[in-house]
DNA sequence: CCATCTTTGTGCACGCGTTCACAAAGACAT
DNA sequence: ATGTCTTTGTGAACGCGTGCACAAAGATGG
């Protein structure tokens, strides 16, 4: 039952549906750009062009918040980003920690983008004795020792996981011991955690697969004329002469 | 027409859903670890439960690739690590460019995970002359200057983007007209491309303002018993006394 | 006050993805 | 050879997300 949790809720939290949720950071972003410009108002056209979205899909993500628009006028900017940012959850204090702090996990601490937004760096932590005391991003290192200590007494509740993939478990089940209900995960590993946690995940590997995926495929469908159908029945899925005993193995 | 495209194909490719292609690298990592323990074979079951996901899904999912397991055994490993290898495109090599060499890029040239599994980091490139000649993970870091360069004479199809958002759409559009048919965005920005060229972004503040949305959910809920269904009718959407002004405006 | 024009909000239909549940297939023992 | 038992592969149903297309709403001008 508790095995190897790392799915989104999924279920709609609240009447908002997932997808949507997820495209009000990218809505966030463009109003700010805007109201940084002081535009008063933007037709939902326009700001979809700058989201990188249809139209229509963010007039129905609108729709969910309840945010009213003008008919024949668009979205008061300056309305819109508040009510986005509250309903994000953004117009409180979120401290974080970041547990391991190698190359990625110091380059996330002096990332300005998580200050920049209700997120507030509470900690950084690691398991090397060595590391301890040194400043990173003008903050000290602290020894996992103090893990607990340092969840509790700052009341942080989302932790950010940037430690090798062999201790991302052990220091997620800390975290999560510790009171911490929202995990990120730059650990190339699936975590399970309890119901109640969430854990999102940043698999820089993963997303360099897909990719090539991508790659191979559009490099494959070259000189065949157009790319519609499946021109390849030359090498079918290769099943082999020989049923299923693969010929080569690679390492 | 060619305004902000940053969505993925979203048309089979070639018979695979895309969410079947984005779990695949999920099920690669968990069969390599079977594999370096000598597992010979493995069920959907167990297997479903390493990666993280339902059995029926991935019992679904392998049979897109037409894999052949073997009814009342299972899987057997080394023969599907090849296969799903092979299918994401990693039996070749694909060499790619890392632009924008600051504490984010230096990190990523460091990632182990790129150099395992087919990729190769071709050049660093960051427009900082300063930084041209500095050695970063024992590699020379090149100027943008010669960024077209590097592309066409190392055949790279896929660039990471690690610079800050306000040079990643110049830098995008340089890469794109030098050959690169692959992205991997890190900069938080919404990048258009022509089609034919996949964007995938990687995007630590959204991921961390999600988390914020569903944090806050789950703060707000608290206090009335279980968290199964919808107890809280209680500020149900806190659409204020007042209809719909907002009585605070933030920075 | 009325007509026109712009833009929102949404009902509806469609397609993708997920899950269930089960028949078919093969291993294994007798 | 036959029966049993395990596990795969998949047909079918369901639910979510997307996009179209249009009616309702309000601004604006005469």
């Amino acid at each position: 039952m508790a095995t190897g949790r790392t799915h989104r809720p999924a279920t709609r939290s609240r009447g908002i549906p997932e997808a949507t949720v997820a495209r009000l950071p990218l809505y966030l972003r463009a109003l700010t750009a805007l109201s940084e410009r002081s535009v008063p108002t933007v037709s939902s056209e326009e700001l979809a062009a700058a989201a990188g979205v249809n139209s229509a899909k963010l007039r129905k993500d609108f729709s969910y918040l309840g945010s009213y628009g003008t008919r024949g006028v668009g979205y008061d900017v300056e309305y819109l980003v508040y009510q986005i940012s509250r309903e994000l959850g953004l117009t409180q204090d979120w401290p974080v920690v970041i547990v391991g702090i190698g190359n990625l996990g110091a380059a996330l601490a002096n990332y300005g983008g998580f200050a920049s937004r209700g997120f507030r760096v509470a900690a950084l932590i690691d398991a090397d004795p060595a590391m301890a005391g040194k400043p990173v991003a003008g903050m000290p290192v602290q020894h996992t020792d103090d893990l607990e200590k340092i969840i509790t007494d700052n009341g942080v509740s989302i932790g950010v996981i940037a430690t090798p993939a062999g201790a991302a478990q052990q220091v997620c089940d800390r975290l999560v011991a510790a009171g911490v209900t929202s995990i990120l995960n730059f650990a190339p590993t699936v975590l399970s955690v309890p119901d109640g946690v969430d854990v999102r995940k940043v698999d820089l590997s993963i997303e360099l697969q897909i990719l090539a995926f991508h790659e191979q495929r559009k490099a494959g469908e070259e000189g065949s004329g157009d790319g519609t159908a499946a021109p390849a029945a030359a090498q079918e899925h290769r099943k082999g002469p020989d049923g299923d005993v693969p010929a080569v193995m690679p390492a």
